[in-house]
DNA sequence: GCGCGCTATGCATACGAATGCAAATCGAAG
DNA sequence: CTTCGATTTGCATTCGTATGCATAGCGCGC
């Protein structure tokens, strides 16, 4: 075995219809599930296939059944730890359901047209958007190509997609409960991206809450959930000749940044001087350097959801767009002071549960 | 527009043909690049392509060529943040060769074997192995395949695929050094998977540092480069009845866990009663709250040498195993106690250079 | 022993695009 | 206007697998 190996042509169904002694279709059959085939004949084959090493050519199989077997996720950045958490998720339902992932990502900066060119090409059965900002054209196309498409953590007005997202607006508001029955007076909203879906609904949630308890006034500065822009966003608060009491940050990524900020550049204790609520509830809202009080999106049932809108469209065919809502709590920890009541623990973790709420 | 649309089958290279007047070949070379066209029907071909919404059909193309342009990237979890900003700039990198990433991730517990099925089926051609213990034997068959497989952050002995690493033993060193130059005298470490080439060549150097100094004793626990199991192995050593001086931890992932325990359970003020060193240098070890002393690995350079790797083999068709090592630096934080010396400054960032080193 | 019905098998074709080869076209030179 | 060479074009085939259809094989009952 010396270096330097020259590529060795793959071995196809008909060698190892040769090898078997039978015909192609035998082997064929052999490899699809339910096909009619003596248990002799496959055996014969699998003992064929065995020795010459034989694998049956997706790219072939996809030509002919027109199904590739291939999930497009498009995810433009996985800075924030939440994505990464959802990809793995996905890897293992989709494997389960014997699709495969085609992942798009790193092109935060750059348009991201030329990835759906890509992505069509490959004949995918389905796509995934995340963290994306992909043209509502574009996911229009594809509805008419007959190619499902759910838009994860995210929607659109126009009812093209479908989608799966948290009630954000419920979590926004059980945000400003939870404040307000803190005792908190005055508040800051650090926001997402602007146009996105997300950030209008926790935003919009966070507002009616505040109203509905009498407050109207509300410092909102720009995170576009990067960690950078967040830390300007939380420069600009906390430099206010009155800065808020409580801050309400609309990702636990950018939360972690305004967390840092406040006790680092502006010597402040969290809770006693300043409160911090996020959302996701990811990875380092756990970590008890940080302990964000945050609003759940739960993965698990979030990703089955997705899994379960693309199977049921691609095994009927029919691409009528479901728009699925999964509830999130908020999770009581550490960064925002807590009011006296309706905390509930459940498994060691705390809740916070008003009254009125289901 | 009525909702439940039903599957369009999508446009072939024949029907363009059809209507622009030409023949199949004609639309085919019209998508090849440097194919013998005339610009007058290289024109006519493209304009009935854009009326129909043509797109080539990259399955078809991939079973004439038996090149996929699919690169299969193994990664069994994301938890570590280091992997998420690999695969980013992958996606990057290899978009830009106009190749795609197949992802196999969401596997940490189950056997790897099935998805190494799965990949050769797609006829990717080429193979990225990254935070994963796929075994040696399916590497080979890989090499014998004809597919390049690049092991990304790891190596092994066999010297059957190429490999991208970090100089992991340096790094072990480069820290030993600079804990004994900031005067500690006793020395915990945490170690990731045992079986891990990172992992060995990080304590190794470790080791060697120390012992070249004086010190043979070195306290040693297994984190498995997870956050729980780091947890663990920090209460054992700081719950010994002498605790270690200073605990190198084999990477930035299992430090935060480590920093965590050793503040908020055991009490301890860092760098002051504890000094902690990492390795990757990755996001969290940036922030305020952590600022972890910790060796670089820089990606960029890593996922640069793995694209070449792959792009080399996969033009020449000869698969001569490399081996690719890239230089991290000791960045110095706030996690550990600094030497009086060789700390020099560039772009407002500390590096630990002693004299020796080049 | 014959015929019926069911299962297993092989044949032939299709999927959509790329490409070697030969024919056709074009342009320019004579 | 003819002819040669270069460039374009189309034809036919190929990639590896799946599948409808026809046939071969088998078991069983009478």
């Amino acid at each position: 075995m010396d270096g330097g190996i020259i590529k060795k042509t793959s071995v196809t169904s008909s060698q190892v219809a040769d090898h078997a002694g039978v015909s192609q279709s035998a082997v064929s059959r052999t490899f699809t599930p339910g096909a009619s085939i003596s248990p002799k004949t496959r055996a014969k084959v699998l003992a064929s296939a065995k020795t010459l090493g034989y694998r049956p050519n997706a790219i072939a199989r996809s030509l002919i059944t027109s199904h590739s077997r291939i999930i497009a996720v498009v995810m433009a950045y996985l800075e924030n730890l939440f994505y990464p958490d959802v990809l793995e998720e996905l890897g293992r339902r989709l494997a389960a359901e014997n699709y495969h992932v085609l992942l798009f990502t790193g092109f935060k900066d750059r348009d991201s047209d030329p990835v759906f060119d890509q992505l069509m090409q490959y004949r995918v059965d389905g796509i995934i958007l995340a963290s994306t900002s992909l043209s509502s054209e574009l996911s229009e196309e594809c509805t008419v190509a007959g190619i499902p498409v759910v838009l994860f953590n995210r929607t659109t007005e126009r009812d093209t997609a479908s989608s799966v997202t948290t009630r954000n607006r419920d979590g926004g508001k059980l945000v400003a409960d939870f404040l307000v029955a803190g005792g908190h007076t005055s508040f800051g909203y650090i926001a997402g991206l602007t146009n996105s879906s997300t950030n209008r609904d926790r935003f919009a949630g966070f507002q009616e809450g505040l109203v509905s308890a009498g407050f109207d006034q509300i410092e909102v500065r720009t995170g576009n959930y990067n960690r950078a822009d967040a830390e300007v966003a939380a420069r600009e608060l906390l430099s206010l000749r009155t800065p808020p009491q409580a801050i309400f940050v609309a990702n636990d990524h950018m939360a972690v940044a305004v967390m840092d900020v406040a006790r680092y550049e502006f010597g402040l204790s969290i809770p006693e001087q300043l409160s911090i609520v996020g959302y996701d509830d990811v990875g380092p809202a756990r970590w008890p350097s940080y302990g964000i009080t945050s609003v759940t999106q739960p993965i698990a049932p979030m990703v089955e959801a997705t899994v379960d809108i693309l199977m049921d469209q691609i095994a009927s065919g029919e691409i009528e767009p479901q728009h699925k809502l999964i509830t999130g709590e908020l999770i009581v920890r550490t960064s925002a002071r807590q009011p006296a009541t309706s905390i509930v623990e459940r498994d060691g973790v705390k809740f916070y549960k008003p009254a009125g709420d289901r």
